[in-house]
DNA sequence: GATGAATGAGACTTCATTCAT
DNA sequence: TATGAATGAAGTCTCATTCAT
């Protein structure tokens, strides 16, 4: 209704992000989508509430289009998910939800609910169409690969270092190839 | 030197684990450590201070030995990171981590130093080592494999349901045998 | 003049008799009533005016016939007075009136005038009746006994326990008869 | 332990009295005990405990001594509850609990147990030992006129009027006296 | 070295009141 | 007239930090 919601709920985004749970203060939320303190509480009760709806407000962009050739697709959605991580600071979106899964698991939940999974299950789908298609080797094990194509990201930004040149098409060739010689 | 720093840090990092940075009060660490704020602040000047000891404190349990066998190494590798996490509720201090990175890298940092980056290089020596002994695919990408073994965990426990029975050969599998037929 | 006063001024008394003047909040007010706020603002200019006006729109039930029996006719007006305390919460109106006594006098001042004043000259004129009639004894001193007849039921009320049976009469005969032996 | 508790509960009584609960803020309870508002909450963690301790931190003053002389007793002991009304500003705080009642029943309960209850004892002593003498009617009521005796002084000061000269005198001749023609 | 007591800054939240529609 | 939206001021409470003993 008010053209406000949205500012406050990026405000709120982009504070969680940055400066965490914590350090989302109402007052800063509210000097920063341009309102007072009172506007905030008269949308959301309290601030966990805010905090959730602002989670549940990420809007993803860039789905990304499927051309059947698993490479490019896999590497495309890995893609996707890089820059959306940076572009949301979202290392720091789930660093909270993580940091406040015993305090608020409701955030680590919605997280789940609305990032993860979508993206799991479009991997998933991937795979498994080229399973279909018969790319794949019999009794591959799809769930662990999608487990390391989702992690991947995660361990590289942790190891700290730059991401290396192609680092979505190496990620593909890790997981489709593996390390054994063939044959 | 006298006997109530380990309480402290102990006392720390358990708060900090499990209820964040925001949630690990001065106030708290005194009180579970059996010691007065005043003794907290006696030694570490700040609260910043507190946590990055109480996070250079964590000790990691459970080396493993190096059998040669690659599978069998590997997999004992990603038991120990596990059972490690599970322990010490590292998620939340990862989470933490993450979080409090804008305010605080040090925290970052450090839990890289310690913690993230003697695994990864353990995980690297086995690989190096198989390479050299001709068990590895020419041209296999020990940087990203180290990436995909390294991120498993946090991927799988992201997308919230439980861990498979022999998770850590489901993973070595994955990362060794890939998921395309073998010519 | 539109519908809308009776049934603001009605959720004001209400509120003020369960919750206090504290308790009072316009935003209740405004949903008991089911009105809006502002137009609350629209018939009182301030959160005491509403008070006020809520305190004089009071009105008693249960005026009681006079019958010429003295203890029959001071027992209905205790009894009416009883049923009227308890039908509009009274103590805690009257409660808010002594509480606010310094910071808003005309309140006290007002039930002073609506309440109390009728109540007591009623009395009295029963009293002053009853002298005329030779019915009472030579020097009574009528303004106590007004006092003590008005002050049972506080009395009661702050002694804590339940009204005994029987409790107007009680009170009457206590006022007329006295402790003393007779003669 | 602290000097400072009197002095908190001092002031935060006072303000009780004066501007009821709501008036009795903890900024202004500091500011008259000269302490900061944690120092306050150091030692009572909410305003209602507080609020709580000090009606319970009330000293009335003035026992009155028993010469056996039951027209004198209870009058001293009605002049004492007049001048400790008066000085403790006690309308305001009876006023207070009756207001809180709904919202926090256990201020009137230590009300009624601190000062209501050890009064009507007294009272209630002095009219047994009465009895016993032989002073007083055959089945006088004694409950109800200790009834009559507590609730005089609320009559007269809802009254508005001031209190007459020798008013302790004229309420226990109400009372002792009746209003009937002595046979 | 240890502590109990104290506090300033700042957090979340409420509420009386105003105003454009 | 009626209202939904907005807000400044104020209130309760927390916490990192200091200091006298």
């Amino acid at each position: 209704m008010a053209a406000h919601d949205g500012a406050i709920l990026d405000a709120a985004l982009r504070l969680l992000a940055t400066a965490g749970y914590g350090g989302m203060t109402i007052d800063a939320v509210a000097a920063e989508a341009g309102v007072s303190k009172a506007t905030v509480y008269l949308r959301w009760p309290t601030k966990a509430d805010l905090a959730t709806a602002a989670l549940a407000h990420v809007r993803e962009t860039g789905g990304t289009r499927v051309t059947g050739d698993l490479r490019r697709d896999l590497a495309a959605i890995l893609g996707a998910m890089r820059r959306n991580i940076r572009r949301l600071s979202a290392t720091g979106i789930i660093g909270m939800c993580l940091a406040e899964e015993r305090a608020a698991p409701e955030l680590l939940a919605l997280f789940r609910e609305r990032s993860i999974a979508p993206r799991r299950a479009e991997l998933r789908a991937l795979l498994d169409a080229a399973r279909d298609r018969g790319e794949l080797r019999d009794g591959a094990d799809l769930d662990t690969a999608v487990d390391l194509l989702m992690g991947a990201h995660h361990a590289r930004y942790m190891a700290g270092g730059p991401f290396p040149r192609g680092w979505e098409e190496r990620v593909v060739s890790g997981v489709l190839d593996g390390l054994l010689p063939t044959a």
